[in-house]
DNA sequence: AAGAATTAATCAGCGCACTGACTATTTCAG
DNA sequence: CTGAAATAGTCAGTGCGCTGATTAATTCTT
């Protein structure tokens, strides 16, 4: 007993919407380039020079993350890694020609692969599905540094009001 | 030139949506326990004495990555797995009370974590929102077997006509 | 200018997620 | 009943995603 369904834990559904997009992507797409690869080309056709922890943030990745992909796409001559000249740390990317052939083939794949997507939505319905997944990332994204511009950091502990020291159980 | 704007991208936000379920789930609920481990506990609460294979198909797992999970779960010792004496290919799953209590106690978290997450929306919208994902998830989840009721399979290199032997170009 | 703090990147470690190949058991066809 | 097909689970390999620790370079402080 006591079992939850599961269906209305937006959890559960991200993680199904995301496997759904995964199986479209390798299918329609391309099952060499991943979706998070295309991601980083597309940061670098936008712009140029870029450095790893630059684009990282563009495509919503963290450092190591990032690093990862980025040295795929390099053993894959999709990209260059040049030390900054003027900055030691960090090194600036650039695609390569393959690299933007790359990017191009697949930016065509990839409008076709999100129109199948959506297809089960009106274009009404596809206006909020953006809003509503966009302000539901937002909000949690900006609960994460306790910079706390309004609420979102107050307890260290439980981390939510009216926790009770956990009801013990069994 | 050519760059496109990601947050159009439906996989770019359901890969942002999970992200931000992941950032909730660790500071909220558990950061031992992860989401999909809580699925399977929860799936055995609610039929103990499943088969693997079945479990994975409830919470929506593939057979490699429900055995990893639940051999986790297993050094945890928040579940029991004992041949089917029916059937030997197969192992029942049962969870510990362990298991049963951790479940307990992370079901209350769990709910308080979607209000949070879910914070950003109204009732209406949330309605919406679990419709829309749901929709958009079972349409592409249909596409996957080439039992083609209607559409979906038909070409074998391109995946979608009018797809032009590539631009080519430089 | 020397030492402290900050920043970019790497590395080790854990966990989810999928595919393809393989093993063991069961079931089905003859 | 025996061989073929199907089924449950494992294993190897690849890739995303995060944290914490470490290294190298830069900047800030005094």
């Amino acid at each position: 007993m006591a079992a939850v369904d599961l269906t209305a834990h937006p959890g559960h559904l991200a993680r199904r919407l995301q496997q759904a997009h995964y199986l479209l992507w390798t299918t329609m797409v391309s099952e060499e380039i991943t979706s998070p690869q295309f991601a980083v080309l597309n940061a670098l056709v936008a712009e140029p020079g870029l450095d790893q922890r630059t684009v990282g943030e563009r495509v919503g990745l963290d450092r190591s993350t990032i690093a990862e992909v980025i040295s795929r796409l390099g053993r894959r001559g999709l990209l260059d890694k040049v030390r900054d000249p003027g900055d030691g740390r960090r090194f600036l990317l650039r695609l390569t020609e393959d690299g933007v052939r790359t990017h191009r083939r697949l930016t065509l794949r990839t409008a076709r692969m999100n129109e199948v997507f959506l297809a089960p939505l009106s274009a009404d319905e596809r206006r909020v599905f953006f809003d509503l997944l966009r302000r539901v990332s937002d909000a949690a994204e900006g609960l994460r540094n306790p910079t706390a511009p309004h609420a979102a950091a107050e307890e260290d502990r439980e981390a939510v009001p009216g926790a009770a020291p956990a009801p013990g159980g069994a």
